[in-house]
DNA sequence: GCGTGTTAAGAAAACGTTAACCATATTCTC
DNA sequence: GAGAATATGGTTAACGTTTTCTTAACACGC
C-alpha cells in the first residue's frame, strides 16, 4: 500500500554524551574507548563499547574531522568511469582504499578543466585527506600546486601533467604501441595505420610516438593520413571503419588506441563485409577484460590497469601516513598478448 | 628532476575570522555575506566576497555541515559500476546531482550485503543528506528502515526490497521481456530458451515471469532446462554458448537477461562457428549504447536507465527539500528495438 | 525630543568530537 | 611508611561554521 515518505524525522541524536551520561563516566573516556585506546581499562572499554552498541550509536565523523583535520576521504578523479579501462584502475583503488577504511568521492571530469576544478574544490572544502587523479587534458601544475598548497596531497594516474611536482603511476605507452608495431611488422605488413584517440595527452602522445619510432625502425613511411584520431570508445572506432577502409594505398592493419576502439572497428569492418583477423589485422591497448571474448579474439597490449591504480592507492596511502614518495614517474612495462585478429598481410 | 613530497605541509588555514578581523566585521557578517545573505549590505557584501577571493579562502563544510546538519552529499551504491547498464545509470543520477550541487559517494556492494552494510554506515557517520540505492540480493527490509530512521532518505532504483516504504523507480522488466519474446514467437520461433542472469533478484523474477507468461500465452512449453541462469556479463554469456548449444530440443532462439549476456552469447556462437542473427536468433535487454555497433546489431528492450536514474535523483532532491514523496513503485515502460540479431527460425 | 521602525552588524552559544592537561586512587620501591 | 610511579578517568578548550538574540545607528512623524 503506497504511502508517502518525506524528509526524515530526525531522533534525538545519540552521541558520546548520551553513552557517558547513562555509564556515569565522560566523554573522553567514551571517545577513547571506542578507539580502542589502551589509556581505559579493559572492563570499562567493554562495557562502553557494548553499551554504545546497543542503543545504536552512531559515530560522527564530521565531528571528529573537524576536531583532527582528517576526514578519512579520498577523491578519485577520472575522465569517465564508463569507460572500462577507468573503471579497472578504479576497482584496484578500491579494493586498496577500502583496506584501509578510507571513504572515496569519485568524479567524472570529461576532460573539462572547468569540471576537474570544480571537483577538487569540492575536496578542499570536505577537508579530503588526499586524491587520485587521471588529469584532464591540459591540466595545468599550478591547479595540482594549489592543491597540494591548500593541504591535498595528489597522485595521478595514467596520465601525467607536466612540472607537476607529485608521483605517476601510468604505463609505458610508447613501448607499449611499440609492441603492438613490431608485431605486425614481424608478421609482414608494411602499411599500417594508427587508429582513434587524441594526440592531445600525454598518453596520446606517447602512443603516436611509440607507433612513428617502431615504422621509422623498420624503415616504414608514415604518411600522415594514416594518423586517424577520434573517440577513444567502440562508437568512435565503428564509425571510423569507412575512414580507413577509404585511405589510399589501403593499410593493411591497424594500430588502434585502445581496446574500445579496435573492437569497434572490427565490427566496423564486419559490418562492411570484411573478416577482421583475415583481412585486416588489428590491436588494442589496455587488455580489457573482454578483449578475449571479442570475435575475433583481440591482440592486444596488457597496460597493468590494476596494477596502476593498486600503486597509485598505495603511494597516497604512503603520503597520508607521513611517509616520503618520490615524485617521479613509475612505468608500468605493457606486455604483448596475441591472440586473432591479426595475421599475415593478405592483398586486397 | 623527480624529488620527494609527503604529507603535506598545511599553511596557516584561512577561516572566517581571518577574513572578518582583516576587514573589521564579525564571522558573522562574513559568513552571511558569502552566503549572499539580504541582511548585510550591498558594498559590504560585495568587499568581504572580493577580499575572500583574493586571499584564496576556502569554504569548510564540515565545519558549517556539524552546525547546520546538513553535508551536501549523497551516497550512491550499485551492485558494479563497472557494469555498463549502472554505469549509464549513474551517469544521469551525476548530471541531475550535479546541478545541485550535491557531491557524492560512491560504492559497489558486489550483492554482498555486508558491503552494503558498511558503505550505508558510512554514509551515515558522515552525515549524507540521501541515498539512491540498487539493494543487493535480500536486502532487508530492516536495512533500509535503519537507515530511514537514522535520518538517511532512500531512494531506490532497478530493485526492489519486499515491505520497504521508499519510492522506487525501474524498468517494467516482465513487459519488457515479453516484448523480446513475443517479438521471437512472431518470427516464427517455437524453442526459446532465456540465458544467463539470476532468479534471486526483485529483477530476476520479474523477468523470469515476462518470459514464461509470453511463453505459455502462446501456447508453448517451457521446460526448466530451457531456462540457464549465470553471471551478467559478456564473459558469462560467452561461457554460457557450449551448454546452450548443447540444450536437447535445440532451441532457435535465446532471450538473455541484458545485453552484455546477448553479446557474450553472440560471440560465443561465432566462435563455434554459427552466425548468430541467421542460425540463431538472440535479443538483449537494457539497450546499451554498445547494442548498436555489436555484429550483429542487436535486437533488444529500452530499459529507460537514464530516465530511471533521473528520477531517483529527482525523487531523493525533492525529499531532501522537504517534499512527500509517493513511496509506491514507478515503472518505466520498456520499448523494444528490433535490429539483425533477430530473424526467422532455421533448422540447424 | 520621544517613541517607533528599519537596517546593519556584533556577541555568543551551539554542533559532537578530540587532545592536552589534570586529578585521583592504587601500587611499587626502598 | 614516605615518595614516586602507574593506571585510570575527568576537565576543558579547541576545531570553523551558523544562527539566535541583541545592540547600534539612523530616519521618521508627531
Amino acid at each position: 500500500m503506497p504511502g508517502l515518505c518525506g524528509r526524515v524525522p530526525l531522533a534525538q541524536k545519540i552521541k558520546l554524551s548520551t553513552i557517558a551520561d547513562a555509564l556515569g563516566v565522560s566523554t573522553a573516556t567514551v571517545s577513547l574507548a571506542l578507539r580502542d585506546s589502551s589509556l581505559v581499562a579493559d572492563h570499562t572499554r567493554e562495557r562502553i563499547k557494548a553499551h554504545a552498541r546497543a542503543i545504536g550509536y552512531i559515530y560522527n565523523r564530521r565531528a571528529a574531522s573537524l576536531r583532527t583535520s582528517r576526514s578519512g576521504i579520498v577523491g578519485v578523479v577520472v575522465h569517465d568511469i564508463m569507460n572500462p579501462f577507468y573503471a579497472e584502475i578504479l576497482r584496484s583503488i578500491e579494493s586498496e582504499l577500502d583496506r584501509s577504511g578510507q571513504t572515496f568521492i569519485l568524479s567524472n571530469h570529461y576532460d573539462q578543466l572547468e569540471k576537474q576544478r570544480g571537483f577538487i574544490d569540492t575536496l578542499l572544502q570536505l577537508g579530503a585527506d588526499g586524491a587520485i587523479m587521471s588529469p584532464a587534458i591540459d591540466t595545468p601544475a599550478d591547479d595540482i600546486k594549489m592543491a597540494e598548497d591548500n593541504g591535498l596531497p595528489v597522485v595521478l594516474v595514467a596520465r601525467m601533467v607536466q612540472d607537476a611536482d607529485v608521483p605517476v603511476f601510468r604505463g609505458d605507452d610508447a613501448y607499449g604501441i611499440g609492441l603492438a608495431t613490431d608485431h605486425l611488422i614481424g608478421l609482414g605488413h608494411r602499411r599500417i595505420a594508427m587508429i582513434g584517440g587524441t594526440d592531445e595527452t600525454s598518453t596520446g602522445r606517447e602512443r603516436y610516438r611509440g607507433y612513428v619510432i617502431a615504422m621509422e625502425r623498420a624503415g616504414l613511411e608514415v604518411p600522415a593520413a594514416w594518423r586517424l584520431p577520434g573517440p577513444r570508445t567502440k562508437q568512435g572506432g565503428f564509425e571510423i571503419a569507412g575512414s580507413f577502409l577509404a585511405l589510399k594505398d589501403k593499410p593493411t592493419a591497424a594500430v588502434c588506441w585502445n581496446d574500445l576502439v579496435a573492437i569497434g572497428l572490427m565490427n566496423g569492418l564486419a559490418r562492411a563485409g570484411l573478416t577482421p583477423g583475415r583481412d585486416i589485422s588489428v590491436t588494442g591497448y589496455d587488455d580489457l577484460e573482454e578483449a578475449m571474448i571479442a570475435m575475433p579474439a583481440l591482440t592486444t597490449v596488457w597496460n597493468g590497469q590494476r596494477e596502476v591504480g593498486r600503486l597509485a592507492a598505495r603511494a597516497l596511502l604512503d603520503r597520508l601516513g607521513g611517509e616520503e614518495v618520490e615524485t617521479h614517474q613509475e612505468l608500468i612495462r605493457p606486455e604483448l598478448h596475441v591472440r586473432q585478429s591479426t595475421a599475415k598481410p593478405v592483398e586486397r
